[in-house]
DNA sequence: GTCGCTGCAAAGGTTTTGCAAGTGG
DNA sequence: CCACTTGCAAAACCTTTGCAGCGAC
């Protein structure tokens, strides 16, 4: 995602309006890199926007997405969002499904897919965070 | 996945049950580089066995993931899933949800992150397929 | 014969949609 | 002012769950 002026530009220049909702959206996305739900994006903006409905975030969200400026993944069914969309590498836990970026050991080579356009792209680890461990082993 | 007689042994090992529904989802699984949705491989095992249930079918698919058979992950809100469950590189169409296998580039190793057991990767490439290229162009 | 599995139907949870009212540019 | 956006509520969807009957071993 770019910044918040550059992408209040965008928006703009697609005829789209920036709302005091969007605003919030906008501002609660930047550098989390928690990689939220659409949910606890909800809750975060209702503290100081009491009335936003959860539909306007999920609006809000895919908009984002469809312009390139969000990446969207499910998880066990459950949307989450990145504001990097950026090359970059992720661990998810198969437990308790916490997402993390991971310092990525090795630039990855875009592969070659005749007619295939790519824009984006991440490396996924799967495996059982230090809790996890714990309570669910991999089964052999 | 391993093969079916491996399959098998494993299942039983577990003190499970091979029962014809069972088999015809390992069967319509193996190979299947297409990674179908529950639904497609329900579809595709009631043409030689009409009374299976999507209930059946989901709850061993999941215990194939359970046991590490299998590899499960979510696209736009629907699970997929596929039977490779070595280090490989995919390609995902934002425009209709293709997902196809490609030929990674170069073998990626695993990063360092303390106390996190990797069981798993891939690496994801996001773009437009031939054909959505023509109907939605990503935004600039 | 036992214990696990199946199939049905209903529940559960997330995301999308329709529409009247509101508001940014 | 016009078109886009909001918020509400309902709908749509996928996936899981409970349970009685069935069947693999």
């Amino acid at each position: 995602m770019r910044t918040i002026p550059e992408l209040i530009e965008k928006i703009h220049a697609r005829g789209g309006k920036v709302t005091p909702q969007r605003l919030a959206i906008y501002q609660a996305l930047e550098a989390d890199t928690t990689h939220p739900t659409a949910e606890a994006i909800y809750e975060r903006i209702r503290e100081t926007m009491p009335t936003v409905s959860l539909a306007t975030v999920y609006k809000t969200l895919n908009e984002l997405v469809a312009i390139g400026e969000l990446r969207r993944f499910d998880i066990h069914g459950v949307s989450h969002f990145d504001p990097r969309t950026d090359p970059h590498a992720e661990v998810v836990c198969l437990g308790c499904d916490v997402i993390m970026d991971v310092f990525s050991p090795a630039a990855v080579p875009a592969p070659s897919i005749p007619g295939f356009q790519i824009v984006g792209q991440t490396q996924t680890f799967y495996g059982y965070c230090p809790n996890c461990q714990n309570v669910q082993q991999p089964l052999d």
